[in-house]
DNA sequence: TTGAAAGCGCTAACAG
DNA sequence: CTGTTAGCGCTTTCAA
């Protein structure tokens, strides 16, 4: 059924070496050689078994992306910049979605599915430091995303603080004071939203104004119903914000929804300022003022990082500690900027 | 470093082959030597190595998943029920886009990434029938969507022509009787929204009304943006259609939104109906009336029929011929359902 | 019920 | 420049 190495060679008279050397692009081959071999190749149609080129060389050219969920446009769009990134350096992605829970998480991170992969980009939600600690795996593991644990591993992520406050001020500079954030995850101490939260509650104080708790909505997940949810509420509690900064676009896009059911109009009743910049947000009848992370450079970072590491056998770059767990992992930052559309700027 | 069979065997004092019945669960086992040699696994930290397992096996446990784009949320969403769909089977995921383009479907098909792969699973916009035919990779491949092949391989599918004549059928009971097609691609033979234009125009000539091609809308692609130009250029013509049927919902409400900007009210001047139903199109303002394909039931499919196939050893279930390519393939329907929401149902 | 040994297809020393 | 050989870690006859 399948042609080997030896087939070709038996065919082309030749020792497996030289054919393998042929297949892969040694010099010191005579052109007639490999012209001999290259013909025998063609004849039997062989094409080389990577699982066996994998077992010998101990590396498979796969890596894995987990993400919490491919439904949210963010880590969709997200995995084609991986993909395509990763196919810039001759490596496969693996991918799967954890739904955010700490339990697929960990799972994940110990290599549930990646005895076949050679490094993991996760994008990790509830997961907490002390579950990477024991983590005895020799593949690369790369961070993305808001969550920063104080570990030896790469982790790459815009400036989520920053970004924030950026989103809050330009708020602050339309006039607006009363500033919701949506999207609060309370549930657990490390609260994956904590940074966006930080900055929003940094930046209206540091312009003076009060930051109250009734401002601030939490939210079960991060999908459309989940900021439908939490603008309704935030509503029916007596709030009346003139603005409302969310977690993501998509906790937005459904406040927006709820908002516009209230007969509140966007912007001129209630500002609304998303995150992520998903093409959806460019669609709505009001489109989406948002914070942009440069997602193709943090796809290209992230998968940077596991193919450096990769061939540096393992080992963190800058110091040569051994291991995939070894030295100290990088904080890499990676830029944003903020996108002014109509639901800040718009005529509504 | 790592840890093998081997290290297992001598901890426990124990033949290679025993541990590999213990690892494999193989009757035949006295529960004390199963004790002892899990015991040996335990305290060594085992981990079976699938790449050698599966070189020996000829499997490596990994289907891919070939979608146009990750960009849109219908293949983002049927990608997660895709992967949740192997886990099932204990298969992983491998994913992959292909822009769409005829030349990057058929290096898919031909097993560019593939040659770790047990089988595939494609979702091709431009590939043709021939670019199939000599494929000589004994990887299953499933196919899905709207394109159809007289091919052995298995095709999974709703009745396009049925949704679309649906679809239509909705907006003529509503009174609407000038209703526009978005998203014909004109720009080859066998064009990929063939079916769904088909079914518009048979439903309207079954209703005794014209359906002039000044009432069809090529795009270029399939996002908002193509929506959007192909409503534009619809508008600056002249038309003045009372209804809209794209051949997706991102098209429908790249098109909703031009309708809003020029003043056109949904559903009342224009009701709209999309294809897909993506999570985006239940929270804009105006939520989308659109068909809505079984995705869940479509990725089972496609997943169960690979591992068939596997099963069968690569021949097509029903008749035992050999080969991945052999046999006829089966055409699977699966069903769809209206989902009526305000763009045609609405108060607007 | 368990052990010994062959070999999946490939790469990498080491010879020649 | 090319051939021989060992072995990656595992499963699987075949014996014991």
């Amino acid at each position: 059924m399948t042609v080997s190495l030896k087939d070709v060679a038996e065919r082309a008279g030749v020792s497996i070496k030289t054919v393998s050397n042929v297949v892969n692009n040694y010099r010191h081959v005579t052109p007639a050689m490999r012209e001999r071999v290259r013909r025998a190749i063609d004849e039997l149609g062989y094409r080389p078994n990577l699982t066996a080129r994998h077992l010998r060389k101990g590396r498979t050219g796969i890596i894995a992306l987990a993400v919490p969920e491919l439904g949210n446009p963010y880590f969709a769009e997200l995995a084609g910049a991986v993909i395509d990134a990763a196919a810039a350096h001759e490596y496969t992605v693996l991918l799967d979605h954890t739904g955010g829970s700490r339990e697929r998480e960990i799972l994940v991170s110990q290599g549930f599915r990646a005895q076949v992969i050679d490094g993991l980009i996760l994008s990790p939600i509830e997961l907490e430091a002390e579950d990477l600690r024991g983590r005895d795996q020799d593949a690369p593991l790369v961070l993305l995303g808001e969550r920063a644990y104080d570990l030896p591993y790469d982790h790459i992520a815009i400036d989520n603080v920053a970004a924030a406050r950026t989103a809050v001020r330009h708020l602050l500079g339309l006039g607006r004071s009363r500033i919701a954030f949506l999207g609060a995850r309370t549930d657990r101490i490390n609260e994956p939203s904590h940074l966006r939260l930080r900055g929003w509650r940094t930046e209206l104080t540091a312009a003076g104004l009060p930051a109250p708790d009734t401002l601030v909505a939490p939210t079960g997940g991060w999908g459309h119903a989940d900021g439908a949810t939490a603008m309704a509420r935030l509503l029916d509690s007596g709030e009346r914000p003139d603005a409302v900064f969310a977690y993501n676009d998509l906790i937005a896009i459904g406040a927006m929804r709820v908002l516009a059911e209230r007969g509140l109009r966007v912007p001129r009743d209630v500002a609304v300022v998303g995150f992520d910049d998903v093409t959806e947000g460019r669609y709505g009848t009001v489109s989406l003022t948002t914070i942009s992370p440069d997602k193709h450079t943090i796809a290209r970072l992230a998968v940077a990082s596991v193919v450096e590491r990769l061939r540096a056998g393992g080992a963190v770059p800058e110091d040569a500690e051994a291991g995939g767990g070894a030295g100290r992992g990088r904080e890499l930052r990676v830029s944003f900027r903020l996108v002014e559309r109509e639901s800040t700027r718009g005529g509504g």
